[in-house]
DNA sequence: ATGTCAAGACGGAACGTCTCGTCTTATATA
DNA sequence: TATATAAGACGAGACGTTCCGTCTTGACAT
């Protein structure tokens, strides 16, 4: 009963070394001719690697620029566990947000970061796999620490936490998407006027 | 001095009926095959007209699928020129981002609409016309709304409108580019929550 | 011996350009 | 006003190109 899949690939023989040239190749090139214009054929010859390495391996060019975002965020993770929680809400919340914005804004991962995101925007598959590995991490950080909020007092026991996240975090991720201008007094503005509320507070 | 740009066609003469042909069949494929495999020549055959007039009038096929919405949308425009406005805010809000999320689950627009968002997150000369022919206009009526709020004191007069409205439709948007489950309950709870705010109100 | 590797040939799809006649239409002439 | 003419848009599709995803080859590693 050796039938997997279809014909499953032997992991333990697999050449680290043209792995690791095909995700870096992958990543260097959607920076440098953008998304549209990547292919395989040029992440291949880029790589110095057959064609069929990387159809052995991945399903997809949107998967492989997947993997190469999955290399770089597990290169770099364990260091923060936690959203920063000093007691103040309000200035955790622009402390990560600014933090954000600086990160967006770098080009060295805005180009790419936009491509492999709208990619997930066309492919199913692609984003059961961001949510799980990606994105699922990072909002569980961000619900846990408005859930320490409200422990505090800082917001009501019964507040839809996702919904709060989207509030928060999503303007940043939609101006971002339409290549708006990110800057950190508009990440603060987020946040004073999610949490206060568009309604004048007596 | 007849040089325009290169070898601009006569509008003068162009083909009505081509037009329509064309646009009607983008926006059936679009809606058969999806985006992706989505092609000049499919257009041009189901169109039953050549390629050369496709690329004569058009520089991309997303701008041909912009144009079949703008055809579409031109075709019942003037008949609500400002939003629903009973001095409720909240109710008004809830009413109009109901009839969005009716909208967006039609599945007669859900796909052809959610193909042209992402096409024009990747194309900035399509952004730009999308902002000023369909989005900026759509913007200016919430705006419009949110100012007679302000008028009637349901809004503090300093706010950000333009903040306001991402808070209010953003997470709609958001949600439903990611194919996310939208319902009116999910609607009314973004109004609430956008309205009052993240903290506890006293 | 088995399976991955780099290299690249292969057929197919769609690209964008172009070249055919045909058909339409703006404008000039009668 | 009615007809003639010339410009140019039209449908059709051939063309060279790029990239797709599969397949083949011989080298190499385990």
């Amino acid at each position: 009963m050796t039938t997997q899949r279809r014909k499953s690939p032997d992991a333990a023989r697999r050449s680290e070394a043209s792995r690791r040239a095909i995700l870096t190749a992958a990543f260097e090139l959607v920076g440098e001719v953008g998304y549209a214009k990547l292919s395989i054929e040029g992440i291949a010859a880029r790589a110095g690697v057959g064609k069929q390495t990387i159809y052995r391996w991945w399903p997809s060019k949107g998967a492989v620029l997947f993997d190469a975002f999955l290399a770089l965020a597990e290169g770099q993770d364990g260091q923060e566990a936690a959203l920063p929680d000093t007691g103040d809400l309000e200035a955790d919340l622009k402390t990560v947000l600014r933090a954000t914005v600086d990160e967006l804004n770098d080009p060295r991962y805005d180009e790419p970061m936009r491509a492999l995101n709208i990619e997930i925007l066309q492919d199913p598959d692609l984003a059961a796999a961001y949510a799980e590995r990606l994105d699922g991490p990072m909002k569980e950080l961000k619900k846990e620490r408005l859930r320490s909020a409200q422990r505090a007092g800082e917001l009501p026991g019964g507040l839809d936490l996702d919904l709060a996240v989207e509030l928060l975090w999503g303007p940043l991720r939609a101006r971002w998407l339409e290549r708006g201008p990110l800057t950190r007094a508009y990440a603060d503005r987020i946040v004073e006027t999610a949490l206060d509320g568009l309604r004048p507070r007596n």
